[in-house]
DNA sequence: CGTTAGGTTGACGACGATCAATGACGGTGG
DNA sequence: CCACCGTCATTGATCGTCGTCAACCTAACG
């Protein structure tokens, strides 16, 4: 192979310098956390905490409430007969689970970190949304985001090989980090993640996984060891990614993050 | 090869002896189609036609309108860089495209037969599903359905075999159609699609479905010829499909079929 | 008829799954 | 303190599913 490991520097500067002209985010700066500071009425919103592997509702429990996460991570997954899972998405603070469904969840939501929802009722939760227009919105950007995301993650499992879905996958999560000021800086920050988890989301093998990341790690692209993730060359990632053919601006790493209200 | 047209009938009775009892449908036997024939201020809806293989908009372009599907097939699909395509899912009647997106949407979407699209702006689309109670629910509970589907494709292209995916794929398929009632009978139907749009559904290379289809009608699941579907044992077909671990009532076949109004 | 698009089948190879062994780490109890 | 254990990460060896390449077939059409 090539020596890769001896030349990061000149590698991860000098990423997108056109970017600092990025248009100024037309995304409204709240979320669906910000129900209850902006609204005093939402604070009758109930809490449910969970601690890591706990689950929120199972794969066909009847869902009747909307709950927004208000800190942790979580999943939503689906199992197969045969014990095979399929990790659908990750929620992370602000995201908004059991919106869509009705009756019966195709799937269950299980906490990765310590996580902690507002539960609503389902009229109580679109009527505090529709008591402020911004509020509105932002809610469907968020499942507008939320769509794409799954779209790109169909692509990655039906089109993309196995490095290509780990590079697409760490990708999106440290946009969606940095999108929320979660990380540490722009290039290194935590994630609470499994090698399994990994391999669930993205349809491979644990051990598969782990052979991407090493090689990658070879690579000189990124570094994860002890659930933190160092990117050393984001141009290169967003190459290995291989993303659709056109990429929003919305979805880049240096999308304006979420300013939040009184944090 | 092994004779498989000789015996139809003898399988095709005795399906889910039990599910003469399902339980009379809960959802309202309207979809978005109703609109129309429901309120006369939706008149003014534009008409959209496309021919097959006609695209209703492109990867990246902007959408402000809402379409409502009134005839025919089409498919959402992503192209990455290097030429490979994901479907993303199949339209067909009833269904609303452009509903979730903000700006630019992140895929294309064509048409597989000729297509008629009603048109609506954003607002005046809300503004008339609003007006209507058993309009929100319709549209609730397809857009319940059709995140469920794509669960499970997810679960598709990420765990299951090509087999299981193929018949998955038709599975639904047959499912949806009956429910539309557009099925020539429950367990015969056309299907508008070539090989290369199972393959780029499912993640797999023509060959693979080509290979997978002989394979089920070796077996005796079900004939695939000239754009025309035989379900020869629904039941095997059903368990070729390897469902997710508890599967709705609602998305058996054997669900009630869509009321229309004003045929 | 020739041409083309799509479907079918075979041969072969590659990517990733599986199986297995080992290592690193943290917790627990002696 | 250290042996013991369980969990998870890592690496190697081997195997199988499915992709790729190629040839051929059929039907539609000009």
């Amino acid at each position: 192979m090539i020596s890769t490991s001896s030349q990061f520097s000149n590698r991860s500067q000098g990423y997108r310098p056109g970017a600092a002209a990025f248009p100024a985010s037309p995304t409204p700066a709240l979320d669906c956390r910000d129900l209850e500071t902006q609204l005093p009425e939402a604070k009758a919103g109930q809490r449910r905490e969970l601690k890591p592997g706990e689950s929120l509702f199972l794969q066909e429990d009847r869902i009747d409430s909307v709950y927004v996460l208000l800190e942790g991570w979580a999943f939503r997954y689906q199992d197969l007969k045969d014990g095979r899972r399929q990790i659908v998405d990750f929620a992370l603070p602000g995201d908004v689970v059991g919106l869509n469904e009705a009756a019966n969840a195709p799937y269950g939501i299980e906490a990765l970190t310590g996580c902690v929802f507002a539960c609503y009722s389902r009229k109580s939760f679109f009527a505090l949304v529709g008591r402020q227009p911004a509020m509105g919105l932002a809610l469907v950007q968020m499942l507008a985001r939320a769509e794409a995301r799954a779209i790109e993650h169909l692509t990655s499992l039906g089109r993309r090989t196995a490095r290509e879905r780990v590079a697409h996958l760490l990708l999106e999560l440290v946009t969606r980090l940095n999108r929320l000021n979660l990380a540490a800086d722009s290039k290194s920050l935590d994630l609470p993640l499994m090698l399994s988890h990994v391999a669930d989301a993205l349809g491979l093998a644990n051990e598969t996984v782990c052979r991407c990341l090493s090689s990658l790690r070879k690579d000189g692209v990124l570094v994860l060891r002890e659930r933190r993730l160092k990117v050393l060359d984001l141009r290169r990632l967003t190459e290995e990614a291989n993303l659709s053919e056109v990429e929003d601006d919305e979805t880049a790493v240096t999308a304006a993050p979420v300013r939040r209200f009184a944090a």
